[in-house]
DNA sequence: CCGTATCCTAGCAGATACTG
DNA sequence: CAGTATCTGCTAGGATACGG
């Protein structure tokens, strides 16, 4: 895996929030914050059908590092980590909520020629 | 890619979109319809630092086949070709405009910290 | 100017193994 | 469960060059 000293001597990885939300997955992640407001791991891994464990966990970090999303560690066995928005990222919910709603009003051109 | 029209036959019309959205670069080239009604190729391409033209032309034909662009083609020497919105997609159109104010005012973490 | 053809690298999935 | 590590193999994507 890459070397996190080597990205902070570098200042920031990832230089803006519009290329965290241009990264693939990012948007259906946050997505699911929309209708759930705690989600685990292997539950968020579930409905994004198709990610792997290495790439959902990146992602996760990118949004942590950005400062959209918080982890909560539970000291158990097994162990419970559980992901929300920030207070900060709240309103941004409201926004793909809107693009939630807008998305299932969409049907693809090709689809309505049937 | 998997083939999209396996999906359409087996009626999962939402999960296209999504999967549009999701993809690299998608967001970022719709933000650029926020601020400009029209945009032409190479104007899009120097607004998206660091795509390249296979990407960029992917892109806009992703969004084309999903009705969410359309291209109008001048049949000039030099070419020229100007790409907007459809009417559909307009409502789009607000939500992104949302998005991009959210995106203006919002500071990561790391920047706070200077 | 608007792309496509080509080549080549980086990103990602999938499997498996390991840890706390 | 929630990851990290490693390897294989495929595909998305970047760089460049060229053609309409």
């Amino acid at each position: 895996m890459k070397d996190p000293k080597s990205e902070q001597t570098q200042g920031c990885e990832i230089a803006n929030i519009w290329e965290v939300l241009g990264r693939r997955w990012t948007l259906l992640i946050l997505k699911n914050f929309c209708t759930k407001e705690v989600i685990r791991f292997n539950e968020l891994k579930r409905s994004l059908s198709g990610i792997s464990s290495t790439v959902l966990s990146d992602r996760l970090l990118d949004l942590e590092r950005e400062g959209l999303l918080s982890k909560k560690i539970y000291p158990e066995i097994p162990p419970k980590v559980e992901y929300r928005m920030t207070p900060q990222a709240r309103e941004l919910e409201s926004i793909i909520n809107e693009l939630r709603k807008w998305a299932d009003r969409w049907k693809s051109p090709q689809l309505q020629k049937a």
